[in-house]
DNA sequence: AATACGTGGAA
DNA sequence: TTTCCAAGTAT
C-alpha cells in the first residue's frame, strides 16, 4: 500500500472523529446489518438520494429477508416492489444477483472482490462498497461524494475532472487509515462528508471538520477549469421520460396492457415505438399477444 | 470514451 | 421557474 503522510492520517483522524458524532442514523448502517441488507442498499442508492430510498428498503428488506426468497419471486414483483425509485433495470439486475448468489453462493452475498464484480448491476463502486461496509474489508470506496472530498480536499479544486476508476481509488487509498476498522469509519465518513458539508452547489465549509487541512481552501477556492460534465438531456419530452410513463402503467396493471392503451399515455407514436423496444430488450417489458406485461421469469 | 438510463430534491 | 445533479453501471 502507498505510504500514508502525516498530512494523510490528520485528514483521516479528523474526518473520523466527525463522523462519530455527525453521522446520519441510516438504517443500513445499523449493527449487525446483513451483507443482504447492504447490497439492497447499494444498488438503490446508486444515483438516488438517501431520503428516497429509506421507506423502499425498509419494504424490500421486510420482503425479500435474503437473496433466496427474492430469486424465488418473479422479476415482475422485483420491478412493482421498485415502485418510482427510478433506472427500474437496478430491480431487474439485483433480481439477477440474487438469483446468482442462490445458485452459485449458496445464498451469500460473497466478500470477495471479483465475486460481488460478477454480478449483474455491481460495478467499482458497489463491490467495493459491500466488502468494506458488509465485511470490514480494507478496500478504498469511491462514490462522486468521495470524489468531490478528495478533489478539494487533496487536489485543491472545485470540482473532480471526469471520472477515472483507478485515479481515484489511487487517491483514497493514498488516505485510507492502516487499520481496517477506522478504514471502514473513514471510507464512510469521506461519503458523509460529501453528501452533508462538501456538497456540490453550497459547500458549508465553516462546518467541515478538515477546513484547516483543505488544499482548495488554502488556494482561496478557485474556480474549476477543468472539462464539465456533459449537460442532462432534458427529461421532457425525452425517450427516458416515455419508458417511465410505459414501466409505470405495467406496474399499475397486473395484466398485459395494448399499444392502444399505451399510445394514450405516449401519444407520440415515434417516441412510444423506441421506449417500448428499448424496454423489450433491456427485459424490462414482455410482448405478447395480449399487449405488453413485465417479465413473469 | 461517450452515452443512455428515471425520478425527484434542492437552490 | 429552470437548472443542477444525485451512495453508478452497462454497453
Amino acid at each position: 500500500m502507498p505510504p500514508r503522510d502525516a498530512r494523510a492520517e490528520s485528514i483521516a483522524a479528523a474526518v473520523n472523529a466527525w463522523f462519530a458524532d455527525a453521522a446520519r442514523p441510516l438504517p443500513w448502517r445499523a449493527a449487525d446489518i446483513s451483507p443482504w441488507a447492504v447490497l439492497v442498499s447499494e444498488f438503490m442508492l446508486q444515483q438516488t438520494q438517501v431520503a428516497r430510498v429509506v421507506p423502499l428498503w425498509e419494504a424490500w428488506l421486510a420482503r425479500w429477508p435474503s437473496p433466496a426468497d427474492l430469486a424465488a419471486s418473479p422479476p415482475a414483483e422485483a420491478v412493482r416492489a421498485w415502485d418510482r425509485l427510478g433506472y427500474p433495470r437496478r430491480a431487474l439486475w439485483l433480481h439477477e444477483a440474487a438469483v446468482e448468489i442462490t445458485e452459485r453462493h449458496g445464498g451469500e452475498v460473497p466478500a470477495d472482490l471479483d465475486a460481488l464484480l460478477s454480478l449483474k448491476g455491481v460495478g467499482p463502486y458497489t463491490a467495493r462498497a459491500v466488502a468494506a461496509f458488509a465485511f470490514g474489508l480494507r478496500h478504498p470506496v469511491v462514490d462522486t461524494n468521495t470524489r468531490r472530498v478528495l478533489a478539494r480536499a487533496v487536489a485543491g479544486q472545485a470540482e473532480p475532472g471526469p471520472p477515472a476508476t483507478a485515479r481515484d481509488l489511487a487517491a483514497m487509498e493514498a488516505l485510507l487509515p492502516v487499520d481496517p476498522d477506522a478504514a471502514h469509519v473513514f471510507n464512510a465518513g469521506a461519503m458523509e462528508l460529501g453528501a452533508t458539508v462538501c456538497t456540490a452547489a453550497s459547500p458549508r465549509c465553516g462546518d467541515c471538520p478538515i477546513a484547516a487541512l483543505c488544499a482548495w481552501r488554502a488556494a482561496g477556492y478557485p474556480e474549476y477549469d477543468g472539462p464539465r460534465k456533459a449537460r442532462q438531456a432534458p427529461f421532457a419530452g425525452s425517450d427516458r421520460e416515455a419508458r417511465g410513463l410505459v414501466m409505470a402503467e405495467l406496474r399499475r396493471a397486473h395484466h398485459p396492457v395494448t399499444r392502444a392503451e399505451l399510445a394514450a399515455i405516449v401519444t407520440d407514436a415515434a417516441r412510444l415505438g423506441r421506449a417500448v423496444a428499448g424496454l423489450v430488450a433491456d427485459g424490462l417489458a414482455v410482448e405478447e399477444a395480449g399487449g405488453l406485461r413485465l417479465p413473469d421469469a
